[in-house]
DNA sequence: GCCAACGTTGGC
DNA sequence: GCCAACGTTGGC
């Protein structure tokens, strides 16, 4: 019996790399996380299915715009490697890679993106272990529970 | 191991 | 652009 899927939520910032651009590349990996938490969400608790909240952070109007899947296992990010990279680390060798990601692939777009501001009023029904909105957090991979996963689309 | 300084995230 | 909050770095 295979294993029920994990949900996640990944940020984005959308002039970076938005949901619109997962939809023309079909699949994308995730280059560029340099946070050892979500590094270690992303190396040992994602496996290939898992869904995922594609979120758009650090725009005019933050939310989650679209849903995506885990395409990959995890592997080292090869822009740790890349001198020309802005991923660049100095201090990350081949032999002992310090990053690692999935490769994501696109799922759907939703026809009315969840706003923060929505998801903050329905704080109360997410749980306090929502680390999205609990203060401080600067995550840009955390875990959703299947019950914060269907609270959430519900929101649609 | 402490902790100040610095850099980054990300909402507003 | 501001700035609160956090993670990382590096001197000691």
């Amino acid at each position: 019996m295979t294993p029920r899927r994990r949900c996640w939520l990944m940020k984005s910032e959308p002039e970076d790399f938005s949901i619109d651009d997962l939809a023309r590349v079909g699949v994308e990996p995730w280059t560029g996380v340099r946070n050892y938490q979500a590094r270690n969400f992303m190396r040992d608790g994602m496996r290939e299915g898992d869904r995922v909240l594609f979120y758009h952070s650090n725009c005019n109007v933050p939310g989650i715009y679209g849903i995506a899947e885990v395409a990959s296992a995890a592997y080292p990010d090869p822009t740790q490697f890349d001198g020309r990279s802005k991923y660049f680390d100095p201090k990350a060798r081949p032999e002992e890679p310090r990053w690692f990601l999935v490769d994501v692939r696109y799922v759907e777009t939703l026809e009315r993106p969840i706003l923060l501001s929505r998801i903050r009023e329905a704080e109360a029904s997410l749980g306090d272990d929502f680390a999205l909105i609990r203060r401080g957090t600067r995550l840009s991979v955390l875990p959703v529970s299947s019950a914060q996963y269907n609270t959430l689309l519900a929101l649609e």
